[in-house]
DNA sequence: CTTGACCTTGTACTAAGGTACAGGGTGTAG
DNA sequence: CTACACCCTGTACCTTAGTACAAGGTCAAG
C-alpha cells in the first residue's frame, strides 16, 4: 500500500513523471525496487526525497549541489567532521546568495521608489540607472 | 575613433566577442554599421547598451526581459508604467528567494551548531535531518 | 477479451545563455 | 612581403534541467 508507481510519486511530489527518470539517471534518486513486470516501486521516503530536491532547488541549489547534500546524508564512510565542514561551506554559500540578492533588492527598491510611473521614458530613473 | 570593432566593444563591455554576435541574433543589439570589408562598427552607445544588459542581468532580469526593457525604453509612449511594473515584479521574486534562503540558513545554522563534529555519523544531527 | 490508463525503454528535443571552431578575408608592423 | 592579430560566416557544441515521443508491455474494469 505504501509502494508507489512512478505516476503516483510524481503526483505526490508535484513533478513530471519523466523528471523522476531523469533524477534517477542523474543519481539523485536511488534505483527503486521493481515489480515482476518491471514497474518502479517507490516508497514514502522517495516522496520525501523528491520534495527535498524541489525545496532545495527553490532555495537556489543546483541539482549538482543537491546531489552533494544527499550524498552527505548517506555518507556512511565519511567522518562527522567532513559532514560538518561541508554544511558550514553550504552555509557560507547561502549567505553569499543572500547578500547578492539583498544588494539587488536595495538597488531595485530605490529605483522603483524614485520612479513616478509617469512622464517620459528618458526620465525614468530605472532606465537611467541601467543606461550606464 | 569612436567606432569600435567587435573585440574592442567586447573588451570595453567585459563580454566575450561571440556574445555580441549572439546578442545581435537575439535582437538585443541593433545591427551595427559595417566597414567596406564587412567589419562591424560599434558606437559608444553600443558599449552602454551591452553594459545595460549585463547590469540588468545582475539584477535578475533574463535576456528576454531585458529585451522587453530595451523596447520599452525605446518607445516614447506611456511605457514608464510597464518598466516600473516589471521592476516591481522582479523585486517580489527577489524577496521570495531571500525568504527561502533565510529559512534554509536558519535550519542549517541550527544543525551545524548541534553537531559536535565527533561521534558516530549515524548520530550527527545534520545527517539525521537530511536522511530523508 | 478488449479497452484505456498506466508503465517500460531509448532517443530526441526544448529553452536559456552562451562558447568554440573551421575556413576564409583584412589590416598593420616590421 | 610576410607574420600575426584581428574580423567574417556558418554551424556545432556546451550546460542545466528537464520534456516529449514512439513502440511496446501490463493490468484492472466492463
Amino acid at each position: 500500500m505504501s509502494e508507489l508507481k512512478r505516476g503516483t510519486l510524481a503526483k505526490q511530489a508535484g513533478v513530471n513523471g519523466e523528471t523522476l527518470r531523469y533524477y534517477e539517471r542523474q543519481g539523485l534518486l536511488p534505483k527503486p525496487e521493481r515489480t515482476e513486470s518491471g514497474y518502479r516501486l517507490y516508497t514514502l521516503d522517495d516522496v520525501k526525497r523528491v520534495k527535498f530536491i524541489k525545496r532545495a532547488q527553490e532555495l537556489g541549489f543546483s541539482l549538482r549541489e543537491i546531489k552533494e547534500l544527499l550524498t552527505l546524508a548517506a555518507a556512511n564512510n565519511n567522518s562527522v567532521q567532513d559532514v560538518k565542514k561541508l554544511s558550514q561551506q553550504k552555509l557560507l554559500e547561502i549567505q553569499d546568495k543572500i547578500n547578492s540578492l539583498e544588494s539587488m533588492k536595495k538597488v531595485l527598491t530605490k529605483l522603483v521608489k524614485a520612479c513616478s510611473g509617469k512622464g517620459k521614458v528618458e526620465h525614468c530613473p530605472i532606465i537611467q540607472s541601467l543606461d550606464v
